[in-house]
DNA sequence: CGACATTAGATGACACGACATCTAGTCTCG
DNA sequence: CGAGACTAGATGTCGTGTCATCTAATGTCG
């Protein structure tokens, strides 16, 4: 097996897993990790319309994430009122119910980030880091990670 | 943002991009990223069980691979039969039609491949490998890897 | 032999994720 | 103003991926 081809089944295998994990410990508070990005991204960056929103997230490249925040709305954990000055557009905010699920949601990404840091055990993230950037800022869904690592003037 | 959670979103991004390019390059075979790493995987080491495929599969960790190899019985590209000494098991392996479309979906993953390493544009992988290696090892589908890296026996 | 556990696989339900298409609001320009 | 282009978002469809449950075949043990 070739080296790269290892690294995309590495890359598949620790991105499933991780997102195991994740889902586990997200399923007490009735969200999935697409769901908890959604709102961890609000948090740090609302208001911000469909697209502006879609633009901040890893999952959900392609489309705008109707149907993602439908759920949240439905839940009542995320607020979609329509922009008067242009009806096309939709405002997203939290609501206090989705600020609270945030807060929850920090942690149990805390506690995967612990799990992952002790699997790692010691190796030198940064090459790494470095590699996966290299791959990630050719595509839409790793400029919106930089994006969010670049602004964090709204975040707290 | 800390390092390790760049790190849990670089996954993402790049799992998910690596997809849609290899799915992109795999549609004018009518196959998708999931059905082509079933028909790799049977090429490789068939006849198998569907429980056996399953622990050969990144995909889809846990349960039997039943409905994916539906599709692929269902476009002829696959067999399935029921073992006679014990009719719980089932039987696959892959028709001649499969085994040509195997060979495409290589031609196809070596282009993939091509690509990912013109991004990586010379970074060291090996580092990059041991750290996901530590991750993916402690999970099952790490382990589907660890074991096709390391039986070639039937290959070829 | 027969009740019961065990096992392989199938199936139902739900939420994505990607692609394509549709609708509705706004803009442009005659 | 009005036809057509453009834009944001909604929606239909399909194939996963995960969890839970179900069915059917086999093994176990009285």
């Amino acid at each position: 097996m070739k080296p790269i081809e290892e690294f995309r089944y590495l890359i598949l295998a620790v991105q499933r897993e991780g997102n195991r994990l994740l889902g586990a410990g997200l399923r007490p508070l009735g969200l999935t990790p697409s769901q908890a990005e959604v709102l961890r991204v609000l948090h740090d960056h609302q208001p911000l319309t469909l697209s502006a929103l879609g633009r901040l997230l890893v999952c959900e490249t392609t489309a705008s994430p109707s149907r993602l925040v439908d759920r949240l709305v439905a839940q009542g954990l995320v607020e979609r009122t329509t922009d008067p000055d242009d009806r096309r557009f939709v405002t997203l905010t939290l609501t206090a119910e989705g600020r609270r699920l945030e807060r929850e949601i920090v942690a149990i990404e805390d506690q995967l980030y612990a799990s992952l840091e002790e699997l790692i055990a010691g190796r030198p993230l940064e090459e790494a880091l470095a590699l996966l950037r290299s791959v990630a800022n050719a595509f839409p869904s790793g400029e919106a990670l930089a994006r969010r690592k670049g602004d964090t003037s709204l975040a707290g």
